[in-house]
DNA sequence: AACGTTTCCTTTTTT
DNA sequence: AGGAAACGTT
């Protein structure tokens, strides 16, 4: 076993551990994912073979960290999330009810147009707005999933909706289910159940699939929803689970996680045994009261506090500016200075509730020429042109893709939804690319010239991703230019980036897969350079660590999120978001706001900042401005819509 | 049937 | 920023 660390007692007993499954509590920073890269690394030199090892977890992210600490040295070694390694089984077994590469992967952006699509038939004309929103229909049809109950006990259990609202919610989730089918596409549940039904319903399956492993590693087991934990209990007999995971880091109850699950671990999983780290080896103790005075403030429980090895440390900064732009600066120049001073870049991470907040930021980072990275957010393909290209191509590979056609078709001046609807039609129908460009030829007759030509481009390069849209591309050019004339200097650059990307895949459907699965974040990575600052979700940094790490907009109407006050669960979880953040920091915490509040912006309910009556001795505060109140300012200045 | 203009709404967080 | 609805024009 090889690592630059010494691990402590704790640690070996985990690492060490060879009877049953096994679930490591423990604190931020102690060492659990540490102890899942040990342990790989035991199993290994003791004999077990790389493939017959799987690192699973939830965010990609935390995949990523994992990845990377692991190496690239044991060849067959899965490490990846729990959607990547479900979709490598489709791939790579032919005994799943799925072949992955028939279907189209969607993301958020489409699950919500095709229940748009599905409200406007359901509901009369000009009466919308008093059903309830394609977001709340796919939040609710999408936790009711996850946490594996019908729709009509989730409305039940949580909702006060009655009446038409409540059967429109019903009819448009069972539609949505339908819809899907019918265009073969997959949601990213989907891909967890396709998984979780065939291994359920059938035990040699479930037993085949789980004997392929040795030992299943299970990091940020908190972050588990039932539709997961279904894949993991048919594993249980076959092979042994050990597990690390720590309550006080449950932030994705939104999605169904919960972690009580993890409490029960023992009555859930018969013969395995709970395991305990207490010494954090990441952050200074000053950064360690801090976050432990956060969690104490709340009513629940959670396990012991932090203690550091690593020092006392400077005491975390809260600096308050008069506004966000200043705020901005001041962070910016902060990292500046210290890079002059020989730091890196990359040692500075900065941690948001919402990435639509970091408007100012990022036009600093811009405005300094600073190198960054933006993780979590908006996705490259959201934008309205990188959207349009991305039509062509799904709409090549699949001709049922309802939603890539319309996009596609009603791009060409002439065609309205209208025509569109009506080649639609006819394409459901159809069983090939051959077929379906028959139809569009017959429809269009004169002008299926010019539609049909991307199509024709991208179909003949189906193993040359890159010259496919490359192609594709030059054919639209004319209809990019005309449709965004205003601003197609700016949006030129994402396709040419598209191009790239696509570059470095083997076909066509392994491109679409890919980047819906783990999509580009924000438009331009600044600098080609290696060291660059991270901008990043704190849901997306749960697991990562920084030497520097910066929160911006520590004010009321952010910890807790204005949006998440609406039940004391809510107000909890927000609490555990801002312990993730704070958590991350190894040497230096800097928080700061730029002085305005919430003041007009929908709230679900009433709740101080998380700060608001810390101690002195636990929080240096700078800058001019009181500590933020609830101040005047417009919702859009926050939300990024303005 | 298509399209331009205006006004309003929406996504918080991840897969 | 993207998209839909409403309305008027072509
Ligand atoms: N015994 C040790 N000696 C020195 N450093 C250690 C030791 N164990 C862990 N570390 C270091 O402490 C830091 C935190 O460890 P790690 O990320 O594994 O914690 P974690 O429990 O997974 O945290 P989180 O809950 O945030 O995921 C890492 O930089 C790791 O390399
Ligand atoms: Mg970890």
């Amino acid at each position: 076993m090889s690592s630059q660390f010494v691990s402590n007692r704790q640690q070996r007993a985990a690492i060490e551990w060879r009877g049953g499954h096994a679930l490591v509590m423990a604190g931020a920073g102690t060492g659990k994912t540490f102890t899942i890269i040990e342990r790989t690394k035991g199993l290994i030199a003791e004999g077990v073979e790389p493939k017959r090892i799987a690192l699973l977890t939830f965010t990609r992210r935390a995949a990523n960290e994992m990845r990377s600490r692991i190496g690239t040295k044991h060849e067959g070694l899965f490490a990846g999330t729990f959607h990547s390694w479900a979709i490598m089984q489709m791939h790579s077994r032919k005994d799943l009810p799925v072949r992955p590469e028939q279907w189209t992967i969607i993301d958020r952006d489409d699950q919500l147009q095709l229940i748009r699509r599905i409200k406007a038939q359901l509901t009369p004309k000009g009466e919308a707005r008093r059903f309830p929103t394609p977001g709340e229909v796919l939040n609710y049809t999408g936790y009711a999933r996850s946490t594996l109950v019908t729709i009509e006990a989730y409305l039940d259990k949580f909702m006060n909706l009655e009446g038409e609202q409540r059967s429109f919610v019903i009819k448009a989730s069972k539609q949505y289910r339908q819809h899907k089918q019918a265009r073969r596409y997959m949601d990213y549940d989907d891909i967890l159940e396709v998984i979780a039904a065939a291994m359920t319903e059938n035990p040699a399956l479930a037993h085949s699939i789980a004997s392929r492993y040795d030992e299943v590693l299970i990091d940020e087991g908190q972050d588990l929803n039932p539709l997961q934990w279904r894949i993991i209990d048919s594993m249980v007999p076959d092979t042994r689970i050990f597990m690390v995971g720590d309550d006080g880091q449950s932030i994705y109850a939104f999605r169904g996680a919960d972690f009580e699950s993890i409490h029960s671990f023992t009555k859930r999983i018969p013969d395995s045994k709970v395991l305990k780290l207490e010494e954090n080896y990441r952050s200074r103790q000053a950064i360690l009261d801090l976050a432990n005075w956060v969690l104490d403030q709340s009513p629940l429980q959670y396990q012991k506090r932090l203690r550091g090895t690593r020092g006392r440390g400077e005491r975390p900064i809260l600096h308050h500016f008069n506004n966000a732009f200043d705020e901005a600066d001041w962070i910016t120049n902060t990292i500046l200075e210290s890079h002059g001073e020989g730091e890196k870049f990359s040692s500075n991470k900065i941690l948001m509730r919402t990435m639509s907040a970091a408007k100012e930021i990022e036009a600093s980072l811009v405005s300094k020429n600073i190198p960054y990275i933006v993780i979590g957010g908006q996705s490259l393909f959201a934008l309205a042109h990188t959207k349009d290209l991305l039509a062509a191509v799904r709409a090549t590979v699949n001709p049922l893709d309802e939603l890539a056609w319309m996009r596609y078709l009603t791009l060409f001046e002439g065609i309205g939804e209208v025509t569109a609807d009506r080649i639609i039609e006819k394409l459901l129908k159809s069983q090939s690319v051959q077929e379906a460009k028959q139809i569009v030829q017959e429809a269009l007759d004169k002008r299926a010239a010019e539609v049909l030509a991307p199509i024709i481009a991208i179909s003949r390069h189906r193993t040359e991703p890159g010259e496919a849209l490359r192609s594709a591309l030059r054919a639209m050019k004319g209809i990019f230019k005309h449709n965004y004339r205003e601003d197609w200097s700016k949006r030129r650059p994402d396709l040419d980036l598209m191009v790239s990307l696509a570059e470095r895949r083997p076909d066509v459907v392994d491109f679409i897969e890919t980047y819906t699965l783990d999509p580009i974040h924000g438009t331009q990575v600044q600098g080609q350079s290696e060291d660059k600052v991270t901008l990043i979700t704190i849901h997306s940094a749960k697991g990562l660590e920084g030497k520097r790490v910066f929160i911006p907009q520590a004010q009321y109407g952010m910890y807790p999120f204005v949006r998440s006050m609406g039940s004391d669960a809510e107000i909890e979880e927000e609490r555990r978001v801002l312990y993730v953040a704070l958590t991350r920091a190894q040497d230096e915490l800097m928080l700061s706001n730029g002085g305005f509040g919430f003041a007009g912006f929908q709230t679900t309910g009433e709740a101080d900042f998380f700060l608001e009556r810390v101690p002195k001795k636990l929080l240096n505060h700078e800058g001019q401005a009181a500590p933020s109140q609830r101040g005047p300012i417009a919702p859009n200045d926050l939300a990024g819509w303005g």
